[in-house]
DNA sequence: CTTGGCACTCGTCAGACGTGAGTGCCAAGC
DNA sequence: GCTTGGCACTCACGTCTGACGAGTGCCAAG
């Protein structure tokens, strides 16, 4: 009983404080959500709730600010989800569906990422992993170089410049294009190594090199490369918040610079289905102690792809920001669903 | 002879502002430099510069701090080359050296820049418009669907989904493949248009609207996305402001945001040779006043090829981030080459 | 367990004040 | 005619003050 209400006062605590930024206080509480009781009666429960470590005073004499792990009691236990306005699902739905092609596609869900969610979008490009080979190409370039070209049929190209010691004969480019040809296409990417493990003995001696740089550089554009990039936008709206609320913007741009970091934001979230939430010091990287991650699975058919997500302040509104991102999700995937 | 003074006070007073950020005082600037005279002749000139519009006071009974035609006369008249320090060179050249294909080092000359200027750094793909084609290729993806990829001699690979309204029989691709292998390998993009124009009338009634889909998508891809890639790094730099400079980082943050922009501020300089600096409101672009862009083209041979750049506050070290910009553009230029 | 009362804490705001950097002007000097 | 020292004036900035009020914790009564 005490303890539901309890729970009641931490919602309105977040709630407030998400809209106001101002530190809340009980009889503020009182007056804005009708709990039934007396501000001195919410004084005990902020007491107790404070003990539990849900929430924090600034300082002694001001009112109360949830702490990350009253965030995350609200994400799991109180937060009711928000759906999106149908404005809202019309406009991302719209916006998507104009892509001319997958870089637009993924150009486009940051931009209307960022837009609804007011806050900095991260896009993920469909990981190479699952997918499998639909063409690959050898194109000369000059006497001794080769471009390779991987193409998969999640309709991502990935190129790569070959330089090889010396000059290239036309027809060795030509008769190596056929057998990668032969020897790839339709395959999965895990796949593929074997597949072109037994390609070297073909081949005489002295065409051995270029065969040996060509073949290394596939299985590293397959490898290495495999997820590496992601797309970002919206970062003006860190600037939004002021100046020097609890979130400094220079070590958050930072951060978001480094391809590491953020392969490491989205990379985890893949892992899980539906939606998942990092709260200020859950999450592992410096520079984001202060801001919370929102991400979630795209999907082409019945295989995960990659993650998309949000970057934001802790006291972001979870419930609209969860929503957007589960949204925006679900309509990339019914995009690439119909490629 | 006074007025040679004066311009040395004109440098100094720049100089000066540039090292502190704080309005510069006449007392303060001959204990700085040596300039034989007293604080109050100085006085003199500063208030002739002034009458000029050459400097301002933040208020009364401040220092003077150089408007933008303060610093367009220092960087056209006053400022002296600065050479990058051997070591700067060396890591420029160094790092660009690694690249392993075009996007890592539109990647690289992206980071190098930054880190070098310690400013936002903006660097566009090679140009398509002047460049060859090396390679055109048509990949069925299902049915419906036709892949097409041109590449071009500068490296650059272009992408682009196409969807039919019926089936497409693999022979049609091939045949259509090898056709616009003919027709445009070699040929600049300028003259792809004419190239493909008579190649409609080869073809039976029942495969032209596959065949008019290709093309136009194959023009578009020639001619509206020419130069639209422009990566860009270094953000954070932007927030190391202290905070509300006469540099408010949202607006930036906006304006670089969008692609156009980003166009409009690389576009222009790569018209003249040499390093291009625009400063405060010379830059026409809205959220952009308060900032200076320094830009330069990179060339591969003798071709222009595309621009690079940086952004910054007004207030910045003109000499030193010309001669960063002017270096990296020159590096590139000839990691290109080398290719 | 809830509630009203009460004393206490402390951050914030506004005003007063001194300080010092910097200016403009003027009259004397070179 | 330019340069210089002197001088009065302006004004942003930092510090200090006191008043204010939001908010708390505790306690005793309901």
């Amino acid at each position: 009983m005490q303890e539901e209400r309890r729970l009641a006062v931490l919602r309105a605590i977040v709630e407030d404080y998400v809209a106001t930024h101002e530190p809340v206080g009980s009889k503020a509480l009182v007056e804005r959500h009708n709990l039934g009781v007396s501000p001195a009666t919410i004084r005990n429960d902020m007491a107790a709730l404070e003990d539990e470590g849900y929430i924090a005073q600034p300082h002694t004499s001001a009112g109360r600010v949830p702490t990350d792990l009253g965030y995350r009691l609200f994400v799991d236990r109180l937060s009711e989800v928000k759906p999106l306005s149908p404005p809202e699902r019309r406009a991302i739905e719209h916006f998507l569906d104009e892509a001319v092609d997958l870089d637009d596609v993924m150009a486009r869900t940051v931009r209307i990422l960022a837009q609804v969610t007011q806050q900095v979008a991260l896009v993920q490009y469909p990981s190479l992993a699952r997918s499998s080979i639909k063409h690959v190409e050898l194109v000369p370039m000059s006497s001794t170089r080769i471009m390779l070209i991987v193409i998969t049929d999640t309709a991502r190209v990935e190129q790569r410049l070959i330089e090889c010691a010396g000059p290239v004969p036309e027809s060795l480019v030509a008769d190596l294009r056929s057998r990668l040809g032969v020897a790839l296409v339709g395959k999965g990417l895990a796949e593929a190594a074997e597949a072109i493990s037994g390609l070297e003995e073909a081949y005489p001696a002295e065409d051995r090199p270029v065969l040996r740089a060509v073949l290394a550089t596939l299985l590293e554009t397959l490898a290495e490369r495999t997820d590496e990039r992601i797309v970002l936008g919206g970062t003006a709206h860190l600037a939004r918040y002021g100046q020097a609320f609890p979130l400094a913007i220079q070590p958050v741009l930072e951060a978001l610079e480094e391809q590491v970091v953020l392969m490491r934001l989205l990379g985890e979230a893949t892992i899980q289905s539906g939606v998942t939430v990092r709260i200020g010091h859950e999450n592992p990287i410096e520079g984001l102690e202060a801001t919370s991650v929102v991400t979630a699975r795209y999907a082409r058919g019945e295989q995960a792809v990659a993650s998309l997500g949000v970057v934001g302040p802790t006291h972001m509104d979870y419930p609209g920001t969860m929503a957007a991102v589960h949204a925006v999700a679900r309509y990339v995937s019914r995009i690439l669903d119909e490629q």
